[in-house]
DNA sequence: TGACAAAGTGACTTTCGAGTCATATAATAA
DNA sequence: TTATTATATGACTCGAAAGTCACTTTGTCA
């Protein structure tokens, strides 16, 4: 937890400062980060940042629980989870690329937190439960809806639908970061089709 | 790579050298690990360790290396790539668990590369290109044999079996890795049934 | 067995950046 | 306006660990 000071300072002063030393984190990684960096970066000297934080550590992992908060406050407006199936949801896909793309920095940062187990266990573990309790109340809701097959446990349909839609994901992330520019028509209509096909996977498997 | 009189040692006082080194990163973490207890550890003096390698990455780099390289040739001996499918490889998965076990140490280290991409960006390029090579070669041979649909591209078909595929292997490897000892003969038979199920969502699918 | 080279050593030097603190500035109260 | 408290600053301290090097030991060949 920061100090109190931190949580005096009005929140876009704490949301640069947050953004900076992600930033850092993000294409240095924790050790290499350097305080002094962040701070300039944030227009703040390096002594204050120690007025906020106890050390470097707490920065980092205040990030981490910042941003993924943020995330899903952000994600939570967009997505209407109380009525959507696995299916639906996952064709939804597209609409999450929005969200990537207007939180970048964010994003990056999620990634990189799982880069550093040591520090951010908690949040990596509060992650993954929110992740886990979504996908739980999807795959629930297909099976209410009768989209989901009903003779395969909720545990086991939770890791086979992670493993296609995380794989999915990366798959156009990647792809995305390097042209590190919007998609283009183009682009975004060869996803669109990959989504069709691969929610025809997902449905029916790869099998024949 | 290492410097010449590192490649002329005996190559058991290699594998030493590299696998204390593999230890000190897979519980420290690059940046926290320290040079000197992995020459203690490995039973040399810290300046010999410069002998080897120039620096600290560069261990860190080669040991990326050449773990590839052992899992690689042990995967290799025990799978017989050229007549399976899919399907058959992911039933193997059982056998692969022993490799794992056999060679835990590299396990560990091999999944800790991935959370250096700074230093390792080559070696993990390699392992994810050998891994898409296995793959492709799994489902030509599933669509020769027609056991795999022919009706969608290979690329996805790969994304969609290796989404499925890591995230069991993970959701095993990471219980096992908490009990921190052999598989016990019950929850071997769990795994057996888990993977049956898997193996039912990997060609049907979980729509209905 | 002596002489040259290669490998091994650990005390020492150097670097570097995290974290401190004495001081300055701004905000608030009386 | 002045007194008091909260915030901001960056030159400085200091410990830790990376990397060096002058010297020792081991190995090899004539």
């Amino acid at each position: 937890m920061p100090k109190e000071t931190f949580l005096r300072l009005k929140t876009d002063k704490q949301e640069r400062i947050l953004r900076a030393a992600m930033r850092a984190f993000v294409d240095q990684g924790f050790s290499r980060a350097k305080v002094e960096d962040i701070a300039r970066d944030a227009g703040v000297a390096k002594g204050s940042i120690y007025q906020y934080f106890a050390d470097k550590a707490e920065l980092f992992t205040y990030c981490s629980h910042w941003g993924i908060d943020q995330f899903m406050q952000k994600l939570d407006a967009r997505t209407h989870l109380a009525e959507m199936d696995v299916f639906e949801y996952f064709l939804d896909s597209a609409g999450k690329t929005e969200l990537l793309d207007e939180e970048r920095e964010l994003t990056l940062f999620l990634q990189c937190v799982a880069n550093e187990p040591r520090l951010a266990d908690a949040s990596l573990k509060a992650m993954y439960e929110v992740g886990d309790a979504y996908g739980r109340q999807l795959i629930r809701n297909g099976k209410r809806k009768g989209s989901v097959r009903a003779d395969i446990d909720d545990d086991l349909l939770l890791a086979y639908f992670w493993g296609v839609t995380e794989r999915f994901e990366r798959r156009w992330m990647s792809r995305y970061i390097d042209f590190s520019k919007e998609m283009s028509a183009e682009s975004s209509r060869l996803m669109q089709e990959e989504l069709t096909q691969m929610l025809t996977l997902m449905r029916n498997g790869m099998g024949c």
